[in-house]
RNA sequence: GCACCGGUAGCUCAGUGGAUUAGAGCACUUGUCUUCGGAACAAGGGGUCGUAGGUUCGAAUCCUACCCGGUGUACCA
C-alpha cells in the first residue's frame, strides 16, 4: 500500500514542481491519518514558495483514484493522507514479498561457544541474535547457510586441561563420576581454576603454556584421551542448549583446529606484502588503516586467533562461495574484526565486501559485569531454570515455546549493539513488553477463531473506528519487516509486534466478535491479525 | 593519549531532521470487568532528551567543544 500511495504523491509532486524530489511517507498518529509527508516543506524551501500553497497544489494534482480517501494540509505544510477502507483491507490481505537479499548466497555463524568452558548468557544472547539475523536474511530471500565455529585449541584449552588432568590423575575413568547434568558446571569450574592458577602460580603457568601447545598437537595419549572426552561432552552440551534456545540447526561445524593451518599458511604467504615481520612474529599493520597492529602468527610460528579467523573465512568461502558472510560477536571484538577483514581482503581479493561483523552489546547483571575468568558467570542452564520456575509460579507449564518466547524476546527487543541489563526479577516477568504478552495476544485470537471460522474472502463493508485502528496496525507489517530485513534489526519487529498485540487487546476489550452482528467482518480481521502476528 | 560505542521519566528501553501534548514497559496512584483464555483494558502523577554553543522555517535527532560511563589499543580469546 505504501508504494502505491508513494507513487501517487511522487507523480503529483513532479507535475507541480517539474523536478524529481524524494518523497518520504511517515506514519503519523492515527488521529492525523494513515500517512504523512513533508515534501511540500522541502519543495517550498527549494523554490522559495509558501509550503502550504505548495501542499495545496500537490493535493489538487493527485489523480482521482480509489486509494486515497482524503488529503489535508496540516501545520506549516505537512500533508496528511487517509486511505480508503477498501485499500486498507486489500493491503492487509495481500502483503508484499521481501527481496532485499534475493538471489544471494549467505552464510552466518549462528552459535560459537567454546568447548572446555561453560556456555553462559553472553553466548546465548549472541546465538539468538545471530539466528534471528539469519531468519531475517532468509525472509529477505537469501539462500541461507547456518554454521558454527568453536575454539578447540589455544590458551583457554590449556587452562581447562591443567585442572582436568589434575582431576583425573592418571585415570580418565574418574570423569565418569561427573553426571551429564553437572558437566556444564564442572567444565566451568575447571576453566576457572586453571585460569586462577595461570595468574597466581608461576609453575602452573609454565605447565599451562605447555598444555596449550598440546592442544594443537595432542601427542600425549593421556592428554588426548581426556581432551577427546571433554570435547565430546562440550559439544553435546552446546548442541543441546543451542537447540533449547530455539535456534535452527546449523549445517556445518567449523573448529579452530581446522582453520589454523590454512590461516597460518596464508599469513606466511603474504609476509612482506600484507604482513610484516617483527622479531619473528607476523604482524598485520592495522594502524595503517586506522585500526591497530595485531599479531597473527607468533615468533614461535604458532597461529593466533587472527590467523585462524582468516583461515575460517577461506574454508567458508570454499564451501559456500557466499555473497555475504555474517559473524556476530561481542563489541570488544569490533576493531579486531575490522583488522582481520581488512587483512583478508588484502590477501584474498575475492573476499572483498563479503565478511560482515555485527557487534552486540554486553549482557550485564545489575550486580556488575560477568567474568568467565573468575567464574562469575551465569551459565545458560541457570537461566533456563529461572525462566521455568517463573512460568510455573504463574500456574503454567513450561514448554519450549513459552521458554523461548520469553528469552528470545528479552534479547531481541533492544537495538542491535545495545547492552542488555539482565535483572533477574525483571527478565522473567511476563507482563508488559515481553514475549509472553505477545504470545498471549495470539492465543486469545486463536481461541476466538476456534469458536467461529473466518470467511473465505474479506466482506465488503465500511469499518468501525476500532476495526480500522487494528487493520491499520496490521497493514504496517510489510514496511516494518522490510526495514528490519534491510537493516538487519530484529528489534523493529519486536516493537511492532508489541504494538500490534496492544492494539488487538484494546480491540478485544471493547468489541465482541462471536455473537456480534459484525461477526463475519471481525472474524476476518482477527484471522489476519493472528496470521500476521504469528 | 588515541579510536569506537553510549548518556532520553525512579528503573529498563524505543524514537536519530519535523509538527499540534518527546513515547512504551516496570514501579507507584486510581478505576473497569459476574471476560470470545485478566498473562487484559482505562485514567493519573513523573522528563530543562549529559552540559554549553552553533546550523535550520523546524533539533532528542546534524556540527563543534567539554563532562560522565563502557570497550579496544601486538605474540590471550
Amino acid at each position: 500500500m505504501k508504494n502505491k500511495i508513494l507513487g501517487l504523491i511522487e507523480s503529483a509532486v513532479q507535475a507541480v514542481s517539474g523536478e524529481e524530489v524524494a518523497v518520504e511517507l511517515t506514519r503519523p498518529d492515527a488521529q492525523f491519518g494513515d500517512f504523512a509527508t513533508n515534501v511540500a516543506l522541502q519543495l517550498g524551501k527549494k523554490q522559495g514558495k509558501n509550503p502550504r500553497e505548495v501542499a495545496q497544489e500537490i493535493i489538487d494534482t493527485i489523480p482521482k483514484n480509489d486509494s486515497i480517501a482524503s488529503a489535508e494540509i496540516a501545520g506549516p505544510g505537512f500533508i496528511n493522507l487517509t486511505v480508503t477502507d477498501k485499500s486498507l483491507v486489500s493491503s492487509v490481505i495481500h502483503p508484499g514479498k521481501f527481496t532485499a537479499f534475493k538471489d544471494q548466497t549467505v552464510v552466518a555463524e549462528t552459535n560459537n561457544p567454546n568447548p572446555f568452558k561453560a556456555m553462559h548468557i553472553g553466548h546465548a544472547f549472541n546465538a539468538i541474535l545471530a539466528d534471528t539475523t539469519a531468519n531475517l536474511l532468509e525472509a529477505g530471500g537469501a539462500d541461507m547457510h547456518r554454521v558454527s565455529y568453536h575454539g578447540d585449541v589455544g590458551l583457554h584449552v590449556g587452562k581447562s586441561m591443567y585442572s582436568l588432568l589434575k582431576f583425573v590423575g592418571d585415570d580418565p575413568k574418574k570423569l565418569d563420576s561427573i553426571k551429564p547434568s553437572e558437566r556444564n558446571k564442572f567444565m566451568s569450574q575447571m576453566y576457572a581454576d586453571g585460569s586462577n592458577a595461570y595468574t597466581s602460580d608461576e609453575t602452573a603457568k609454565k605447565e599451562i603454556d605447555a598444555l596449550t601447545v598440546q592442544s594443537f598437537t595432542r601427542e600425549d595419549p593421556l592428554f588426548a584421551e581426556v581432551y577427546d572426552i571433554c570435547k565430546k561432552w562440550s559439544f553435546e552440551q552446546i548442541d543441546e542448549l543451542v537447540d533449547k534456545l530455539g535456534n535452527k540447526p546449523t549445517q556445518k561445524r567449523y573448529l579452530e583446529s581446522d582453520a589454523d593451518e590454512i590461516g597460518v599458511q596464508t599469513v606466511k604467504k603474504h609476509e612482506g606484502s600484507v604482513f610484516i615481520n617483527s622479531d619473528g612474529a607476523l604482524v598485520f599493520p592495522g594502524k595503517k588503516y586506522g585500526i591497530f597492529d595485531n599479531v597473527f602468527v607468533t615468533s614461535t610460528g604458532r597461529g593466533l586467533y587472527g590467523a585462524r579467523d582468516l583461515g575460517l573465512m577461506q574454508l567458508k568461502q570454499q564451501d559456500f562461495k557466499a555473497d555475504k558472510s555474517y559473524i556476530v560477536t561481542a563489541e570488544e571484538q569490533k576493531d579486531y574484526f575490522r583488522g582481520v577483514i581488512k587483512a583478508a581482503e588484502l590477501c584474498l581479493p575475492e573476499l572483498n565486501g563479503v565478511t560482515q561483523n555485527i557487534s552486540t552489546g554486553t549482557v550485564k547483571l545489575s550486580t556488575g559485569k560477568m567474568s568467565s575468568r573468575s567464574g562469575e558467570v551465569l551459565d545458560v542452564q541457570w537461566l533456563f531454570d529461572q525462566i521455568e520456575s517463573a512460568i510455573r509460579s504463574r500456574g503454567a507449564k513450561p514448554t519450549a515455546e513459552n521458554i523461548q518466547g520469553a528469552l528470545r524476546y528479552q534479547f531481541l527487543k533492544v537495538r542491535v549493539g545495545s547492552d542488555v541489563i539482565f535483572d533477574v526479577e525483571q527478565s522473567v516477568a511476563l507482563e508488559g513488553n515481553t514475549g509472553p504478552y505477545v504470545q498471549y495476544a495470539h492465543a486469545r485470537a486463536c481461541s476466538i477463531l476456534t469458536k467461529g471460522s473466518a470467511p473465505q474472502s474479506f466482506p465488503e463493508t465500511d469499518l468501525t473506528d476500532d476495526e480500522r485502528l487494528l487493520l491499520r496496525k496490521i497493514s504496517e507489517y510489510s514496511e516494518v519487516t522490510e526495514r528490519a530485513i534491510s537493516e538487519l534489526m530484529p528489534h523493529l519487529v519486536c516493537t511492532y509486534l508489541y504494538e500490534l498485540a496492544q492494539e488487538f487487546n484494546r480491540f478485544y476489550e471493547h468489541n465482541r466478535v462471536i455473537d456480534d452482528k459484525r461477526q463475519v467482518v471481525r472474524l476476518a480481521i482477527v484471522n489476519e491479525y493472528a496470521t500476521t502476528l504469528k
